[in-house]
DNA sequence: ATATTTGTGTACTATCTCGCATATAAATAT
DNA sequence: ATATTTATATGCGAGATAGTACACAAATAT
């Protein structure tokens, strides 16, 4: 147990893994592989715990999946708050946004797009709780970006007629469709320019 | 041998299964559990062939899916002409488009989304002919939209310095993100309403 | 020192998976 | 009738798969 820098000694032998870093490894091959795709071999080995271990501690496939999911969600919530904090112009806020997104879609080297919107709609049929998830994440974001839609509405920056929950509901429509573009191959550079001029579209009224 | 309206008879057992049916409940499957949830016994018991009867006639369940993809994109063209060339204005024939592609969505009962947008991602990464169908089929859409949206603006329906190109890939965005929606549970008159409005903020420069 | 707690490693099982080899069935060509 | 062609049916086999039982290891509590 850790209580602010001291660490307090636990009972039993001690945990050779790092529980986060542990999750991280499994979610990037659940994020490559999809869930279906994915084996608990392969968990076992991105882990690097055997399955006896994996299973004491996070529980079964479906359970580790939805944490790493869990775990993403958190990394592009931050992504996104960080640049709308840095930027007070909303419009440049959201192309920082984009960049970042595109960023983490196209870290770990080959593009991966959104472990959400490529992968989880594959599992959500099958499994309700993914599907829960899945429905949860995208409500998520759509209050955060109207949270900042609506103050950009307050500030001026955008018109005070604006359709605010549609055009949330369009900028994350970009998101996703970053994302399946991304997983299909299209190039970084490419999807950059069409975040750009799509935020412009979508935010430029004349 | 099909000519015309005549059958002319082939040599051999004739087959007890009809090619399109068959691969269309294959593509059920798929549509539902995704590539890699599918098994070849799901497939057979979908289609009424044993394994081998399959095999013959598609290949292996790769070359299944792939065909289904295909038969799945016909569809869903045909949707989008005919949605185009019952309707003049394009606005109208968009709202049109957007309510055929929700009633394929939500076919077949429960609400399964997009074929493509939702299970083709996952299987991308491990299965680099998929992806590759995955990213044409993008590209096919793109084509399709941006011919109605120059036509659009030749007619004065959109304003001359419209970006068509972006404006098509947000249509391609909407379609996208609906078909996610779907998928994750969101109601069809609720996805209805926000392609309307979506529609509208796209088009409307006042 | 000994008991207790907790994490790890080996090995197992029951099931599923894909693809195919082989035998059989049902039609046409000659 | 017989050969040929094509489709179906049975069932195999090698390997993957998820999950777990059980023994062992490594720490702390008393």
């Amino acid at each position: 147990m850790r209580i602010g820098t001291y660490m307090i000694k636990e009972r039993g032998r001690p945990k050779q893994y790092d529980a986060e870093t542990a999750l991280q490894a499994a979610g990037l091959v659940f994020w490559a592989k999809g869930y279906n795709g994915t084996s608990l071999d392969d968990l076992s080995l991105a882990m690097e715990m055997n399955r006896p271990s994996i299973y004491r501690a996070f529980g079964d496939k479906k359970e580790i999946y939805r944490l790493a999911l869990a775990q993403f969600a958190k990394q592009m919530d931050s992504a996104f708050n960080l640049a709308m904090l840095d930027e007070k112009d909303f419009q440049k806020g959201l192309g920082a946004f984009f960049k970042n997104a595109l960023d983490i879609y196209s870290s770990s080297g080959s593009t991966l797009g959104c472990m959400f919107w490529c992968t989880a709609p594959a599992a959500a049929f099958d499994h309700p709780d993914v599907q829960a998830d899945l429905l949860n994440a995208i409500k998520d974001v759509d209050k955060q970006i109207l949270k900042q839609v609506d103050q950009a509405i307050k500030q001026g920056q955008l018109h005070k007629d604006t359709d605010a929950v549609c055009l949330s509901k369009m900028i994350q429509a970009l998101l996703h469709s970053i994302a399946i573009r991304a997983r299909a191959g299209e190039s970084k550079v490419s999807l950059r320019k069409f975040a750009d001029s799509a935020v412009l579209l979508l935010l430029t009224k004349n």
